[in-house]
DNA sequence: CTATAGTAGTCAAATGCATTGACTATTTTC
DNA sequence: GAAAATAGTCAATGCATTTGACTACTATAG
């Protein structure tokens, strides 16, 4: 791997980030995989109904009704009707799930330390910045 | 996602890439899964021991081994013995193997193109250049 | 030169992840 | 009000991945 491409280059810390995250909660006595973490990191304040967090996640919404099964069973999330559409119904994250959550941030946090520190503060604002900027050309949900 | 961490932020373009860099191979006539793809990647010139593909792309030798299978019967590789180790066997990518390679690095040749457009040449290049940094830190295999 | 430990790879079973297709219930549109 | 679209579920299937146990071969130490 002389040379490696730029999507390999975006994989590497991604994967890195993601195992040490989902170690961590393991640790920490909160469950997850990665699968799971996908969809839980699309779920918003206010409640997410599933077909969004499938499209943002870019999977079926079977496969994330699936998920969200297994999120609700750990006591993650909970489903309450939406009152806006009785089709619908809106997946929350409980009490629970906030403590995850938090979990998750701080070793996240950590690990963008780490890199700032590897980095420079100026080059991790521009490796952000880029990105943010690549997100616009390569994320049909941004 | 108001503010996504950078972990988020690597996996869009990766992401992206990815899905692109492999439909245009199942057009092109090269069906590949995106796990077939992350082994293949990893054999070089003069052929790979399954071992090292395993460590490479993160998975077991029996999964890696279980993929090869697959790769082998669509005639992208084969396995020869290796003339050093008579317990080892060498992957080694065949010439319709080549041919798929080719597609894909054409592919990912544009699709660098497009995020340089976007970026401009100078914002792109400090990109790789921190990638590049960050692989030293997060990744074993480097 | 032989006993031992280590390495390369396979076999088999089980689980997790993701997809497709078909279906119900509800809402929207015309 | 009828037709089309949307939210979600059920069921079946195949792919991906893991764990544990195993065979064959190599390297090392005594």
């Amino acid at each position: 791997m002389a040379d490696p491409n730029l999507g390999v280059l975006l994989f590497i810390p991604y994967r890195h980030m993601e195992q040490r995250i989902i170690a961590a909660l393991n640790r920490a006595g909160y469950p997850v995989t990665a699968a799971q973490a996908h969809i839980f990191q699309r779920i918003n304040d206010e409640g997410s109904r599933l077909v969004e967090l499938a499209e943002a996640a870019s999977t079926t919404k079977q496969n994330a009704g699936f998920l969200v099964d297994q999120l609700e069973k750990q006591g993650y999330v909970e489903r309450v009707p939406d009152p806006r559409d009785a089709r619908a119904r809106l997946v929350r994250i409980t009490a629970r799930g906030r403590e995850a959550v938090a979990v998750a941030a701080g070793v996240e946090a950590a690990i963008e330390r780490e890199w700032r520190e590897h980095l420079g503060a100026d080059e991790t604002e521009q490796l952000r910045a880029a990105l943010l900027r690549l997100r616009q050309i390569t994320d049909p949900y941004a």
